[in-house]
DNA sequence: CTTGACTCCGTACCTAAGACCAGGGTTTAT
DNA sequence: ATAAACCCTGGTCTTAGGTACGGAGTCAAG
């Protein structure tokens, strides 16, 4: 019994069986050989490969990402400074979406403080600066 | 010619006439009466509310969340308290994903830092790092 | 030799938030 | 009256990352 079926390498790296024929069709994992009756029969080698797969998205790269870091690790024609260069781009990937959630708490945090919480909707700031009083032309407002 | 057309809709909302009609599907907006010739005819009020919609979405709230929004400012039973327990439940939201990309950037710096940017890739750190050492059972290494 | 667990393949489905298209009817302007 | 612009329904398509299903074949144990 050498060589493990799809269930037994899904079970060893904590995914879904469907999860490694998916990668398969992403390219993620190569085409593994075959028994007679068509059985795929994987070496223990492509455990690791998942589990290179699954910390990466941890680390916020998609699995686009995740599959041309692989080409780079499989192909010997590059260095790791491309694998660096890849990563450094995430950083500011990274910053970027965090600058942004932060402008988008200080707007919220201060809607929440303008808000007593008292009082009818009709009133509430959050509703009310929502509703937005910016460019809407003339006619009724304030009917959300 | 009381009564706006979907597109005139569309247009002073700055939307594409099929988000107006996705929103109708998804209950954001009550379904307008209709011409005989069945074509809708709507009130200037949508506009503000599809405007309440947009504003909300970009302060980070689904469509969900927004539909619950709406059912509280429609309703008229629950107060502005409701609405602020939402948005701060949501700021609490915004500080989590904050504090997971903090710690992203802090591992993808430290792997960028420890990288020299040269040397082959089999000894590149990050890749060894995704590679993992830390529960693959027995058999041949660092061979993503 | 049978049963239960496993595997195969292809396809469909899911969430989110729409965009787009076909093939028809309607309105408006000239 | 006719062309341009608009609207209708409904259906499909998108991105990302899978999950689920169904019918058929296979494998291991009792």
């Amino acid at each position: 019994m050498v060589g493990l079926t799809i269930g037994q390498v899904a079970r060893r790296s904590a995914v879904n069986v469907e999860t490694v024929r998916y990668y398969e069709r992403r390219e993620l994992i190569a085409e593994p050989p075959r028994k007679e009756s068509g059985y795929r029969q994987y070496d223990l080698q492509v455990v690791q490969r998942i589990q290179f797969i699954k910390r990466a998205q941890e680390l916020g790269f998609t699995l686009k990402e995740i599959g041309q870091l692989l080409a780079l690790a499989d192909g010997d024609g590059s260095g790791c400074g491309d694998v660096r260069d890849f990563a450094t781009k995430k950083v500011a990937d990274v910053e970027s979406k965090i600058r942004h959630l932060q402008n988008l708490k200080k707007v919220l945090t201060r809607l929440v403080q303008q808000c007593s919480g008292e009082g009818p909707l009709t009133k509430c700031p959050i509703i009310e600066s929502l509703a937005g009083d910016t460019e809407a032309e003339a006619g009724q407002r304030r009917s959300v």
